[in-house]
RNA sequence: UGGGGCGUGGCCAAGUGGUUAAGGCAACGGGUUUUGAUCCCGUCACUCGGAGGUUCGAAUCCUCCCGCCCCAGCCA
């Protein structure tokens, strides 16, 4: 926490605040919050807010609530809730004491509401949204005083009354702040406190006829709570004035303090709740954990884990400027988490069958694989061998003018090694009508598993494989992006005309290695030569399983021309 | 044309007047390798949006200019 500790990290601006602050002794103790509106599921954007939040409070000895932000009924859901709450546990986060809601201080935000209403600092107002816009002003003309703006208060207390009984219809009639309609800051131009909404809400059922503006709450919200450091994203900033004058002008117990900090921004995707509503709804993609989103339950099924998540969000900047950051960044920290703990297996996507002749018929020999290449601890795995195998067909070429360094896989006539065991040749092949390649014949070089070849005997590589007679049926999901451009949105696009074709492509029939039935949605695999690979937790059955590919293998071999 | 925020290599980003402008991602060379993976080594900004100015000395201070983002919901 101070120059003591280990880290060689600088300190992003937040950082300096709390330090400064806790050495000026302007606070004792670090308060901070997660406030997600449960209106759809969290993001890859989200779970940079919530490390920020989160990571804080660790750092500096502090704690962090989750809160809700739940004031607007008409987009919230417990369903949206129970998802947030599943999801910052998954990242590893355990906020203090209760799920906190805005909605638990209803009761107390009423009550201030009268009073600013008693102290002439709020009024009742019967302008129709429309004329509440044109009463507004603009960007750079002045608003206008509302008419209703200098009632008596207690005509205001009377009607806010109604409004919260409702007596009152929605649209007719708001609380405002009495501020400053000439503002320059357009938050600062009589902003709604409260506003007529007679739908149930779904934690205080049909209790309120009215609830109150994000303004209105957050900031109090963060007062009750004690928050010291009440950290947003920049879009806010603009609100901070009007923050502020609420805190100042309202008895509450605390005065925290808002802080903006750039939200984050990956190409290739969207990070947009609407935007990913969108895609939800107009079934684009699979619901809201389709692993082509970028949400935190989307990235959980393709097999992300969360410690990746979290290491690449604390490789991010803290800090006001708002850039857009490279996916390949992200596909980073996925693969070096599951690099150094994903246990390797073999499965085949697209089979094509090797029949090996100078193995006895029924013959099967149990060889034994490492589990990790550089981790003993992962153990090992029995790998059954017998006169059958598949190899990929990509692995195969009957072109023997392929150079070595091209191509380094089986070629007719030639050696390759089958990863863990033995080296074969390619001695014929099987055509169909159309001279397609159905089967190649084969055979193994004795005394090869775990040995050199004889002198001669050149291997152009190592190739994966699974025995046939032991192998598993399955279904593999190859997902790409999910948008073909890198920024969807922009320059006047519409990002459903962006969507990738291609973002998923489905393989039937792949064969996995027996050890690979026992697979559950939370283990992690890497199928050699692949990629990262996991159960899909939604499709897969018992005789069906269904893998996900997480990610492919980082492919540096670009041919050369 | 009002207000707020931001501009450092392809991307993200340290840097808060003083030797050769951190680091990560990407890219590109090379080494190791029974995964074309991992790992390892190396290369990659005479320059900090632009132009002036202050100073012995500036990405860091001043002035002007340019560009980008956000704000006119009874959304958050």
């Amino acid at each position: 926490m101070d120059d003591s500790s280990p880290t060689d990290k600088p300190l992003n601006f937040i950082q300096q605040v709390i330090k400064d602050d806790l050495q000026s002794a302007v606070l004792t103790e670090v308060v901070t919050r997660f406030p997600p509106e449960p209106n759809g599921y969290l993001h890859i954007g989200h779970a940079k807010a919530i490390c920020v939040n989160f990571g804080l409070a660790e750092e500096f000895d502090g704690i962090c609530r989750l809160r809700f932000d739940d004031t607007n009924p008409d987009k919230e859901s417990d369903e949206f809730v129970q998802a947030i709450i599943e999801d910052v546990r998954w990242l590893g986060f355990q906020w203090q004491g209760e799920v906190r809601y805005a909605s638990d201080y209803f009761g107390q935000l009423y009550d201030w509401a009268v009073v600013l209403v008693n102290v002439g600092k709020a009024y009742i107002c019967e302008l129709t949204p429309e004329q509440t816009r044109e009463y507004r002003g603009s960007l750079t003309a002045v608003g206008k005083n509302s008419p209703y703006r200098d009632r008596p208060a207690s005509e205001s207390l009377a009607l806010l009354e109604q409004m919260r009984t409702g007596a009152i219809a929605e649209g007719l009639m708001t609380l405002r702040a009495k501020i400053d309609m000439a503002a320059a800051n357009i938050n600062l131009r009589d902003p709604v406190l409260y506003r007529v909404k007679r739908v149930p809400h779904h934690r205080t059922g049909s209790e309120w006829s009215i609830y109150p503006s994000y303004d209105f709450a957050h900031g109090q919200e963060d007062a009750i709570e004690g928050v010291s450091h009440s950290i947003c994203t920049l879009e806010f900033a603009d609100h901070r004035p009007l923050y502020e004058w609420l805190i100042d002008n309202l008895p509450v117990p605390a005065k925290p303090k808002q802080y903006e900090f750039g939200r984050l921004n990956l190409n290739y995707t969207v990070t947009s709740k609407r935007k990913l509503r969108q895609l939800v709804e107009e079934n684009i993609v699979d619901g809201w954990d389709d692993p082509r989103m970028p949400t935190l339950s989307g990235l959980r099924r393709r097999g992300v884990s969360s410690t990746a998540v979290r290491e690449f969000c604390d490789s991010l900047a803290v800090a006001k400027t708002d850039g857009t950051v490279d996916m390949a960044q992200l596909d980073h920290f996925i693969r070096h988490d599951l690099n150094d703990n994903a246990p390797r297996a073999m499965c085949v996507l697209n089979p094509l069958k090797v029949t090996l002749t100078n193995w006895a018929p029924g013959q099967v020999e149990t060889l034994t694989a490492a589990c990790h290449p550089n981790r003993e601890a992962l153990g090992n795995r029995e790998l059954p061998f017998g006169g059958t195998l598949y190899i990929d067909r990509a692995d195969f070429s009957d072109d023997t003018t392929l150079s070595r360094k091209k191509f380094k896989r089986l070629v007719l006539g030639q050696w390759v090694r089958l990863r863990s065991a033995y080296v074969i040749k390619a001695d014929g092949v099987v055509t169909d009508e159309s001279g397609e390649t159905i089967e190649i014949i084969a055979s193994i070089v004795p005394d090869t598993v775990g040995e050199n070849p004889p002198e001669g005997i050149k291997p152009r590589g190592v190739i994966h494989w699974v025995s046939a007679e032991h192998s598993i049926d399955c279904e593999v999901r190859l997902y790409d992006r999910l948008f073909s451009e890198a920024d969807p949105d922009g320059g006047g696009k519409n990002f459903l005309d962006c969507v990738n074709p291609q973002s998923l492509e489905v393989l039937q029939g792949c064969k996995a290695e027996q050890s690979l039935a026992s697979a559950t949605p939370e283990d992690h695999y890497q199928f050699e030569r692949e990629g990262y690979f996991c159960l899909d937790s939604h499709s897969s059955s018992k005789d069906k399983p269904v893998f996900n590919r997480t990610i492919g293998l980082r492919d540096n071999w670009q041919q050369k021309k």
